[in-house]
DNA sequence: TTCATTTTGAAAACCCTTTTCAGCATAGAA
DNA sequence: TTCTATGCTGAAAAGGGTTTTCAAAATGAA
């Protein structure tokens, strides 16, 4: 599971504990969740604390690194490396899969909203319903 | 603070806090916290527990007569009154005041997305940035 | 009024997440 | 290499919003 790292990122520490976080990260097919990162960890074997999964977490979210997800009606957080991707997520309200969304549809809003007295600087769009495993 | 409701919901046990509950939904000028809301009934001086708060919210919620919202980046649900129009929010980064959209950017795009193997059944959306009185 | 059924009070449990602090590991200097 | 300052982790506990529990109280129907 813990790959070789290419070069680490400068001005971080090197340690077992974020060398397996990065690297279940990067093998992700999805968004996890702080506690998938940490029994996904474990199941190899390496000895991790969840709260030092949540520290690693926050910081590479605030270097940029990585993304936290919010998924409305979730009460968990989810995490995916930061692949400078724009994008967007269908939420399965049967099976909770999450489908990410190729297109963003409020390009075209957006200019529209700016000049309304509010300064955006991002956005956040969800749809949910059911996907095609689920659907009735 | 407690109105003259004009009729009772039919099927629900009208009780002093329910009443409470629904008043306060009802002249609120924003979603409201279960917290807010809690603290809005005591100040009127009416008995009323958090839990039992919650409890409220949750019926009326199940009943389709409040919504609840989710906004991210915020650990606390806000609740509102159900007035069955489909709404957006921008939500200032800095003082978090939540800013009502009047026009929603999803109308032309779904029909687009509803082909791709996942049946809509609807959306979230939330603009952040600044507000006129925090913008820099 | 009486009684079955709901609802509430009061407290505790829950769940995800953050904080604490001492001991340990890391990277850079000597 | 060894030393040292700094930063990181383990381990446990606390936090904060929300839910659950169960006995007691309130409600509405008969
Ligand atoms: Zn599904
Ligand atoms: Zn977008
Ligand atoms: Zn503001
Ligand atoms: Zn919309």
């Amino acid at each position: 599971m813990k790959d070789i790292q290419p070069d680490w990122p400068a001005g971080l520490k090197k340690t077992k504990q974020r060398e397996c976080v990065l690297a279940v990260l990067e093998h992700a097919r999805k968004p996890l969740s702080a506690m998938e990162i940490y029994s996904e960890i474990k199941r190899d074997g390496t000895s991790v604390w969840l709260s030092t999964v949540y520290r690693i977490l926050e910081l590479l979210v605030k270097r940029g690194m990585a993304v936290k997800i919010a998924v409305m009606n979730s009460e968990t957080a989810l995490y995916e490396l930061n692949r400078f991707q724009h994008k967007h997520y269908a939420v399965c309200m049967n099976c909770h899969k999450i489908i990410q969304m190729d297109n963003c549809p409020m390009e075209k809003f957006l200019p529209k909203f700016q000049d309304d007295d509010f300064q955006v600087i991002g956005h956040n769009l969800e749809i949910y319903g059911f996907c095609k495993d689920c659907a009735h």
